[in-house]
DNA sequence: GTCTATATACAGATAGAC
DNA sequence: GTCTATCTGTATATAGAC
């Protein structure tokens, strides 16, 4: 009920934890985890290295909450997307626009999700894999829908779902906003290089692209911000 | 001329600089570059540390020649595909399975090569860049002769080239000689699925697939071992 | 909530005997 | 070529005053 004694005032104001965590994610980015020091860490946050550990448990739980962070909300999309979307390419499509567009607008801590999880282990580590394994079976069951559905064709569907994961994870890798090519125009071109590669088909046995699909925008399935 | 004094008797004996390198390539997939300890160095290589000296110069320059070692057979052999094979579609097929090739049987080495650039800085980095640069070079080369051949058809030829290394270099994340899928039925499915994502098509605007060509095995183009 | 100071362990790398 | 011993710096994390 007081006011709080520095920052938060203003809506759109950082907390103290955000900026930690804002950080970390882009230390960790850069340096890696084991390459990111406790030190580094404390000053990118503008803190002493004690006062950082008022606002974290350690560093491991905070890669966690890094991880946890930016797959929840991937898996929660995508489940949505498989509930809500009956037909399989253009739920496929949907899942593909919502993960590049994941992927290049929170380009930093997606990287860190994807390239970090062996500085993890035990029971850390099993929490962020039970996660990741749901969205990866998600991805497997859209391709696996399409292909009983006569839609997709392609002789090793798990293969095709992990290849199409990893090709869309890349774009973390490279992805600039300053870059010419535009955000919408991204999502939309590897939706179209996901139906190619599953080899989708019309009724009429016609190549399908995303133009003769309804996805809906990749914005439409966030999850509300913490 | 001396007979060497342990080891490196019979061929096919492991010299211990091939021995320091094999438990540096495992161990640094393991646990990254950062996270592994000159001393982990030590014992994975059966040596103190100090001997571990007499055959590295220091823990950057070990790294260096990990992905010198990896990229440069690879950017060869996609030279020397571009230079034999005439044919777009055949010579895109036989650079991506002799990528997944490289990456499914030489995973540890790969991998590091592939998330461990960050560890380097300056002239390592520059000097490692500039090889795996050259060969995006030559997949990029490969897809856009593809596309004004009127061969491969795609709305962004350098997002396919890029999207489609990024696929393949996946496989070093997950293959196991031991899973039911044999190595070169693993590198045809990702030819046949390069193939689909730039739907290629024959002069008569068929969809072309891998078993259409003559694509020349994977282990065509090795270099020879050091 | 924020600080100074520090505990304790380990990092990469080397000296110098044999 | 291999060893024991060690240098020097930094790692993560905490104690305890304010």
């Amino acid at each position: 009920m007081s006011p709080p004694k520095s920052g938060a005032a203003k809506a759109g104001d950082e907390t103290t934890q955000q900026r930690v965590l804002r950080a970390a994610v882009r230390l960790f980015a850069e340096r890696g985890f084991h390459g990111t020091g406790i030190r580094d860490l404390a000053a990118a946050a503008e803190l002493t290295t004690s006062t950082l550990y008022h606002y974290m448990t350690n560093k491991d739980d905070l890669l966690v909450e890094i991880m946890m962070g930016a797959i929840t909300p991937l898996r929660d999309a995508a489940a949505a997307i498989r509930a809500d979307i009956a037909d399989p390419a253009t739920a496929l499509c949907a899942i593909v626009e919502h993960h590049v567009w994941a992927h290049a607008s929170d380009r930093l801590a997606t990287l860190v999700t994807d390239t970090e999880l062996r500085a993890l282990s035990g029971d850390r580590l099993k929490d962020v894999l039970t996660l990741r394994d749901e969205y990866e079976g998600l991805w497997r069951g859209a391709v696996e829908a399409g292909v009983e559905a006569g839609v997709f064709s392609t002789a090793h569907p798990n293969l095709a779902a992990r290849a199409l994961l990893q090709m869309a994870t890349g774009v973390s890798h490279w992805f600039s906003a300053k870059g010419r090519l535009k955000l919408d125009e991204l999502c939309r071109t590897y939706a179209d290089n996901a139906l190619a590669l599953l080899r989708a088909t019309d009724p009429d046995g016609k190549p399908l692209v995303r133009a003769d699909l309804n996805v809906p925008s990749p914005t439409r399935y966030l999850s509300p911000l913490p």
